[in-house]
DNA sequence: AACTCGCGCAACCGCCCGTCG
DNA sequence: ACGACGGGCGGTTGCGCGAGT
């Protein structure tokens, strides 16, 4: 490869002096940046052009915004990041005033970790699998006294469902995703999940509304299929790209439900009411253009309220594969969590 | 007060890609 | 078609600072 630019003899390195700085800020100011490489002879500077151009992208220019990260921008960098992986300077351009660098500053110091803690892979958003797959045979293991006495496999099978809720739970305390324009949806899609039989289901705080924030999202119990995104890949042909299911569980906006993100190269679902989309479309000029809600706001679409079981069909040899998808969960669950 | 250690962030490195002659 | 160049990008480094001992 070509050798750094930086390597020519003589090139300053290193930090920049507040002369330095003055000298790029007011060379830039009075003709732009030009050519970077030729920048540097002109305005008087012993730096070679790419040193020039990074101290300019990341640090002097003036629409630059400064300080802590907002929870907004943070949940932002997480959602875009879920979608996009580390397209730093795509990520940054849905941030006004954040460099990509800064972002990816912010991302290897404090969001990363935050996942790892929560016990998430950082590169795909979901519960680490190494963990997760083991959750039941440790669960077993500690009970495994009690459970020869009792025989109790289904005070096993509570456990395990009370450990899942507990992950569940420290997902649901992931903060929601607020920048993402929701819901819309066009009267097609609308009739089409309309249509879906039993698909999305919920209980009801109040028996009429379905507003409860912890409400059971998703009853695969009356679905030949397990997976409820094959039941909409089954009615709604325009959603098929969605095989590949759920990979993210936020709260929404104002704390009415639960989101479900699919990823897909060029379409993002938010399941967040029940039984209410919102199908966000790349814009067709740009790769990294925002999601777009495709149509204008329909009413909200509700169902009849079911009851279902806690964790439907969840048993302690299946708990591992349905995660996070067919997760029900009832607000008891969480009585006893701190 | 002196020292160690971990963290955050600015800056650098090197690869990649588009453009141009 | 090809190579040099300029700029952009993601990954990594290392310095400075503050907290802890």
């Amino acid at each position: 490869g070509r050798s750094p630019c930086c390597d020519e003899l003589g090139l300053k390195k290193g930090p920049w002096t507040p002369e330095e700085d003055q000298k790029l800020v007011n060379y830039i100011q009075k003709h732009g940046h030009g050519s970077w490489r030729a920048l540097p002879k002109l305005a008087g500077l012993n730096r070679c052009g790419k040193s020039c151009r990074l101290r300019w992208t990341n640090y002097l220019r003036p629409d630059i915004k400064r300080g802590k990260f907002t929870p907004e921008e943070e949940q932002t960098i997480l959602n875009l990041h879920a979608i996009l992986g580390n397209k730093w300077s795509a990520i940054a351009n849905h941030l006004p005033g954040r460099t990509d660098n800064e972002i990816k500053n912010f991302w290897n110091t404090h969001l990363k970790k935050k996942l790892i803690q929560m016990g998430f892979d950082p590169m795909t958003h979901r519960p680490r699998t190494d963990i997760f797959s083991s959750l039941p045979h440790l669960i077993a293991l500690a009970n495994l006294k009690e459970l020869v006495e009792n025989n109790s496999w289904e005070e096993q099978a509570v456990r395990l469902q009370t450990e899942v809720a507990k992950l569940q739970y420290l997902q649901y305390l992931f903060q929601p995703p607020t920048n993402y324009p929701m819901p819309n949806l066009d009267m097609d899609t609308l009739n089409l999940l309309n249509s879906l039989p039993s698909a999305f289901s919920t209980k009801d705080n109040n028996n009429n509304n379905f507003n409860h924030n912890l409400n059971p999202v998703l009853n695969t119990a009356n679905l030949d299929s397990p997976n409820p995104f094959d039941a909409i890949h089954d009615h709604l042909p325009s959603l098929k790209t969605l095989e590949t299911p759920t990979n993210f569980i936020n709260k929404d906006n104002n704390n009415n439900g639960i989101s479900l993100v699919s990823n897909d190269q060029d379409q993002v679902v938010f399941h967040h009411q029940p039984c209410e989309f919102t199908v966000l479309s790349k814009g067709e000029n740009s790769p990294t253009s925002p999601w777009l809600p495709s149509s204008p706001s329909p009413p909200p679409v509700t169902t009849a309220a079911t009851s279902a079981p806690l964790i439907d069909g969840c048993n302690t040899t299946s708990a591992t594969s349905f995660w996070p998808d067919h997760l029900l969960l009832e607000d008891s669950l969480f009585n006893d969590i701190p």
